[in-house]
RNA sequence: GGGGGUGUAGCUCAGUUGGUUAGAGCGCCGGCCUGUCACGCCGGAGGUCGCGGGUUCGAGCCCCGUCACUCCCGCCA
C-alpha cells in the first residue's frame, strides 16, 4: 500500500484532538506527521516521530519523519544550529524537531504525499530514542523471512502495509460491534477458563492449583455459554470472542487462537438468523471493500446443490462456471471409457464443466485443453476429457468417439458456442466431487473468468445432519451436535439417518467459509435421540454436556445463531493470502511466539504448586 | 504423523558439464555532494555455500542422512 492510501485510511477528521491553547507548549508535538499543509505555512511546528528515510546531500539534509498518521519531509541546512546533530541520526531513531513550516517551490512539491506541499525547516532536534542497526528494515518493506518478522514484530508492525492492515482490522471489528449494537444485540463476555469439551478439536489445558490433577480448558468457542445465555433469557447475544484450538495451522487457520463474531438469538427460525445477519455482513463488506462489488442478496444454496454445481460446500461464486449432469449423453456411446463405467454401476455419473469463453478472448483450443488434461494427471487423475467447439462443430477425441449428434446435444444443453469448451469427469459423484470442484476452479482461473473485483457471498443451507464415518464404520455428526435435525425427533425415529438435513448453514465468500451456524436442538428428548444414533447414551450426554443438558430441563427457548470468522473476513477485505498479515502477534507454524518466547519452561516451583511432574519424550529430555 | 518445495553475505537472489581467489542488487560503515523524496557518485567491511557423512585429483553443484523454514494432507464437533 502506498503512503497516500495509508493517509486515506488513518486521516479521518482530526486525528488527534489537540487543544489549540495547548498546542504551542506541548512537550512533544504541535501536529502529527500527517497534518501540515500549505495552510500552515509560516507557523512554527513541533513534530515527533520515527526517522523513516534520510537523504543526505552534504550541504542539505532531508529527513522523512513518520508517525502513525503519516509522513512529513523535514529539511536542515548548514545554517541551522541543528545541522551537526541532524547528520548523526539514523533510520528508525525517534526524534522531536522544531521548525518553521515552509511552502515547497512548485517543482519540489511531492504530489504523492498529503503533506507534500510543505516541509519543515529544522531549527532544533531532540533525540528521544536511538535505534540499533535494524534486523528488519521498515522503509520500502522488502520481503523478509517469517521468523525475523515475528521475532522483531514491533518493527514489522511499523511497516506501512501491515500497519494499515491492523488499523483496518480494528476498524472492521469496531464496525461489527456498532452494527450488532444498533440492531439490539448485547455484548456479553464469557469465561476463558472453562471445562474441556469432549467433542471437536483438541483443547488447551490449564492445570488447577487448587484442585490437584484437574484442568481447565480454554474455550474452543463460547458455544455452550451462549446457549446458556439464551436459556437465561438474554434474547440477543453477540461477542467478539477469542477461541482456542490446539490444532495444526494452515495459511487460512492460525495456530492456537482466533476470533469469531459470535451471535445467538432466541425465538427465531433460520430464515430470521439469515435476515438479521446478512445486512451486517453485507454492510461490513461494503464499507471496507474499497470499491469492489458486494453481493446484494446472498443466494441460499442447498448443500446438495452446491456439491453438484460447484463440487464443494464453499464455492467461489466469482467463478461463473456451473457444472451439469450429462450422463445420458454418454450412456451407450462410442466413448467406451465413460460408457462402460456407466453400464457397470448405476451410481456412476458424468459431470460437465462448461467453459464459456470470455467475450473477445482467443478461442479455447486443443493446447488449453491438453494443458488441463496434463494438470488433472498431475492431480493423480486418469485425465480430464474435453470437447472444444470451432467452425460449428465439436473437436477432440471425445467428440470423435460419441459422434456429431451427441456432441451437439451436449453443446445445446450447456449453451456453448464456437470458441467455448467443456471438460468431463466420470465416476461416483461422492468420490470425484472434490476433484471436479478443483477442476472448475482451475478452468475458471486459467481462463480469467473470475470477477476479481468482487466479493461474492452466499449461504449454503440444509447441511446433512449425519455422515458415515468410513474408518469407524459408524454414524457421526456431520457438523454440529448441538444443531436441530429438520423434522425434529420424528425424523430421527422414522427417516434414514443419512437423509436427514439439519437446520445448519454456512456463509461463504470467494471460496472461503466465513461463518457457520444453526438452529439449536434445545429439546432434551430430541437431543438424547440424536446422540443415540452416534452411539452415545443419555448418560454420556449428561456427563459430557451436563451444564447445557441440565439447562434444557428448565424451560429452554428455541434459539439459534452463528459465528463468523473475523480473521478470515479481515484477510479477504485486506486482499492478503495469509492470516499473519492481519494479526498483531501471531504464532509461527510451530505454534511458538518467537518475540515473547512462548511457550516456555515452567519453574520447578510452579510445577510443584500445580502438582505436575514432566514426562518428556525421549529425544527431548536432554534438550 | 505423512507428502511436496526451499536452504549461497544482514536481506533478495545469480552461480554454466564437478575445475583458479564464490558474485550482483539492497542494507550497513567511511568519504564527496544545496532540492531530494527508491537521491547520486567513490571506497570498504561482511561467507562454516543449513549441518554431518560419502563419491572424486577436485564438490556451492553429484549421492546418503539430518535440521530449519514454508505449503499441503491427516486434524480443525
Amino acid at each position: 500500500m502506498t503512503f497516500k492510501a495509508c493517509h486515506a485510511l488513518f486521516r479521518q477528521k482530526s486525528p488527534i484532538p489537540f487543544l489549540e491553547s495547548f498546542r504551542l507548549m506541548h512537550r512533544y508535538r504541535s501536529h502529527t506527521c500527517a497534518q501540515l499543509n500549505t495552510a500552515d505555512v509560516g507557523q512554527t511546528a513541533r513534530l515527533s516521530g520515527w526517522v523513516h528515510r534520510i537523504r543526505d546531500h552534504g550541504g542539505l539534509l532531508f529527513i522523512d519523519l513518520r508517525d502513525h498518521y503519516g509522513l512529513t519531509q523535514c529539511v536542515v541546512d548548514p545554517d541551522s544550529p541543528a545541522f551537526k546533530l541532524a547528520e548523526t541520526v539514523r533510520a528508525e531513531w525517534v526524534i522531536r524537531i522544531d521548525g518553521e513550516v515552509k511552502a515547497r517551490t512548485p517543482e519540489t512539491v511531492n504530489k504523492s504525499l498529503p503533506t507534500g506541499g510543505v516541509e519543515v525547516f529544522i531549527r532544533e532536534i531532540e533525540i528521544l530514542g536511538k535505534s540499533a542497526e535494524l534486523p528488519l528494515p521498515v522503509f520500502g518493506e522488502p520481503d523478509y523471512p517469517e521468523d525475523t518478522r515475528l521475532r522483531y514484530r514491533f518493527l514489522d508492525l511499523r511497516r506501512e502495509t501491515l500497519h494499515a492492515n491492523i488499523v483496518k482490522r480494528t476498524k472492521i471489528i469496531a464496525d461489527m460491534r456498532n452494527r450488532m449494537n444498533e440492531i439490539g444485540f448485547g455484548e456479553y463476555s464469557t469465561p476463558i477458563l472453562t471445562a474441556s469439551s469432549p467433542e471437536g478439536a483438541r483443547d488447551f489445558l490449564v492445570p488447577s492449583r487448587i484442585h490437584p490433577g484437574k484442568f481447565f480448558a480454554l474455550p474452543q468457542a463460547p458455544q455452550q455459554y451462549k446457549q446458556l445465555l439464551m436459556v437465561a433469557g438474554f434474547d440477543r447475544y453477540f461477542q467478539i470472542a477469542p477461541c482456542f484450538r490446539d490444532e495444526d495451522p494452515r495459511a487460512d487457520r492460525l495456530p492456537g487462537e482466533f476470533y469469531q463474531l459470535d451471535v445467538e438469538m432466541s425465538f427465531v427460525t433460520q430464515e430470521e438468523v439469515w435476515d438479521t445477519m446478512e445486512p451486517v455482513m453485507r454492510g461490513v463488506f461494503e464499507k471496507f471493500a474499497e470499491g469492489k462489488k458486494v453481493t446484494q442478496q446472498f443466494p441460499r444454496i442447498p448443500y446438495d446443490v452446491a456439491l453438484r454445481k460447484y463440487g464443494t460446500d464453499k464455492p467461489d461464486l466469482r467463478n461463473p462456471i456451473e457444472m451439469q449432469d450429462v450422463t445420458e449423453h454418454f450412456r451407450g456411446s462410442g466413448f467406451k471409457v465413460f460408457a462402460n463405467q456407466i453400464a457397470g454401476d448405476s451410481k456412476v455419473e458424468v459431470w460437465a464443466i462448461p467453459a464459456k469463453n470470455k467475450e473477445g478472448a482467443e478461442p479455447i483450443g486443443r493446447a488449453f485443453c491438453d494443458r488441463m488434461n496434463g494438470w488433472a494427471q498431475g492431480e493423480g487423475q486418469p485425465g480430464l476429457g474435453y470437447i472444444f467447439f470451432k467452425d460449428g462443430a465439436g473437436s477432440g477425441p471425445i467428440a470423435k468417439n460419441i459422434g456429431e449428434e451427441r456432441t451437439d446435444a451436449i453443446r445445446s444443453q450447456l449453451g456453448l458456442a464456437d470458441g467455448d469448451a467443456v471438460f468431463f469427469v466420470c465416476g461416483v459423484p461422492s468420490k470425484f466431487a472434490t476433484f471436479a470442484g478443483a477442476a472448475r476452479t482451475k478452468v475458471g482461473t486459467d481462463l480469467e473468468l473470475l470477477d476479481l473485483d468482487s466479493y461474492a457471498l452466499c449461504w449454503i443451507v440444509d447441511f446433512p445432519f449425519y455422515e458415515w464415518d468410513e474408518d469407524e464404520k459408524k454414524l457421526e455428526f456431520a457438523h454440529n451436535p448441538f444443531s436441530m435435525p429438520q423434522g425434529g425427533r420424528e425424523a430421527l425415529e422414522s427417516q434414514d439417518p443419512l437423509s436427514i438435513k439439519a437446520y445448519q448453514y454456512d456463509a461463504v465468500c470467494n471460496g472461503f467459509e466465513i461463518a457457520s451456524g444453526s438452529i439449536r436442538n434445545q429439546e432434551p428428548d430430541t437431543m438424547i435421540a440424536a446422540f443415540e444414533k452416534v452411539g452415545l447414551s443419555k448418560q454420556d450426554v449428561e456427563e459430557r454436556f451436563g451444564g447445557l443438558y441440565r439447562a434444557f430441563q428448565y424451560g429452554a427457548p428455541p434459539h439459534g445463531g452463528m459465528a463468523a470468522g473475523i480473521d478470515r473476513i479481515v484477510m479477504l477485505l485486506c486482499g492478503v493470502q495469509n492470516l499473519r498479515e492481519i494479526t498483531l502477534f501471531p504464532m509461527n507454524q510451530q505454534a511458538e511466539d518467537p518475540l515473547m518466547g512462548a511457550p516456555s519452561d515452567a519453574s520447578a516451583r510452579q510445577l510443584r504448586e500445580l502438582h505436575l511432574r514432566l514426562n518428556l519424550p525421549a529425544e527431548k529430555k536432554n534438550a
